[in-house]
DNA sequence: CGAGACTTTGAGAGCAGTCAAATCCTGTGG
DNA sequence: CCACAGGATTTGACTGCTCTCAAAGTCTCG
């Protein structure tokens, strides 16, 4: 059984690197919460150019569709995840997280973070995000693994892969991080990361409203 | 009473423009919905940038913040709109729309389409997009009200007021659409701008899912 | 060890940002 | 109703960043 003590209407699924647990268009049946590998949500603009909508680790829940799929979604990495329903959830069998109201919450709130996030607006930014984005996810103090290729990075943030790529490398000219192969990262710099990627607490930003607002700018 | 029938314990709060209706950091007690006039919500990044995350018509309900506001949220033109706990709703006296999940999962899709929204790359792909966004809000067949200033446009597509100015220009040129004043607009050519937007419905999404996967690109 | 895919790097073009200024609206007061 | 002031919008010139096209280098897996 699962850490998450998952309830026996749940099912557990398998996919390979790359496999598809759904399509967008397909009909929204169940809900997903990963257990171990990375999952990636995307849509498809008319010129194949495709959007990733989020990444997701252990823990997340995601594929929280109404009726139709919106998102196809895949593994990026190997993949265990719990498949279920919202109906399973009504039974009150699953762990305290695992409340619709909950889950939808948190959805939400990363939806909106990664608004914010594409609202930087240099590649540095939106990289120096990134980076900051994963390392708390993993929870790791400054070694990373960007478990997905850089073009899933790209579609992520809206960039090419060849600027994730020239990025990346100037940022390790610049010593704030340090590759070790192209999948793991470590983070040299981290002050020099927040500054670019521009965090600002809630605890500054009344006050800083208020500036604005007085000062009209 | 409101269209809405709201309960009699939601409280009707009105906002002249501009005016704020809570802050980002703010401890989050109530949701809102509008009855009339234009909301929008937005957060700051350190060097002032703006980032709006969404903009909020009549029946859209907003500020689903869970302990504290993570998004200030302003009047883009004067506003009435309902503020509610979640457990007056949970009194089922309200209208059928007003179940905490189905709002959530309504704010949730919009935000992923807004995330979507931001994947299109040039300026005239962003636009051409909202304009249609726009369209569809208020249903309205091709006379369209922009109710907010070109610097929320801006800030929402993270794109600067020139260029948005510049798009909009350039557009009027094209014929695709015709600028009644800088607030109102009306579409000339539909087709046109839903091809520069490239929407991609998901009847043709599988499809196309398929022979990306054969093919490789 | 080798093939193929992924990543990095280079050079040049194009689009959006910056700085600057003119024009147009809007709302107020006469 | 008209004049005016301030803000919002539009436009222009130029710069710089990111994309495109191209090729070399590196990694991974059979």
């Amino acid at each position: 059984m699962s850490q998450f003590g998952a309830p026996a209407n749940w099912q557990m699924l398998r996919f390979r690197k790359d496999e598809s647990l759904y399509f967008e268009g397909d009909s929204a049946r169940t809900w997903f919460v990963v257990e171990s590998g990375v999952a990636r949500t995307c849509r498809f603009h008319a010129d194949g150019h495709r959007q990733l909508t989020g990444f997701h680790y252990q823990g997340d829940v995601f594929g929280l569709d109404e009726e139709s799929r919106l998102e196809t979604a895949e593994a990026v990495t190997d993949l265990a995840c719990w498949s279920f329903t919202r109906q399973g959830l009504a039974n009150s069998e699953g762990p305290v997280w695992a409340e619709p109201q909950m889950i939808l919450q948190k959805a939400l709130r990363n939806a909106h973070n990664c608004i914010f996030l594409f609202g930087r607006r240099t590649a540095q930014e939106r990289i120096a995000a990134f980076i900051l984005m994963l390392a708390k996810r993993q929870q790791a103090r400054d070694r990373i693994e960007l478990a997905m290729c850089r073009s899933d990075i790209a579609d992520y943030l809206g960039l090419t892969i060849h600027t994730v790529s020239r990025t990346i490398s100037q940022m390790c000219q610049e010593e704030l991080i340090f590759l070790e192969g192209p999948h793991h990262c470590r983070i040299l710099n981290r002050a020099g990361l927040e500054q670019l990627a521009g965090e600002l607490g809630p605890a500054t930003t009344r006050e800083f409203e208020m500036i604005r607002q007085c000062s009209g700018f």
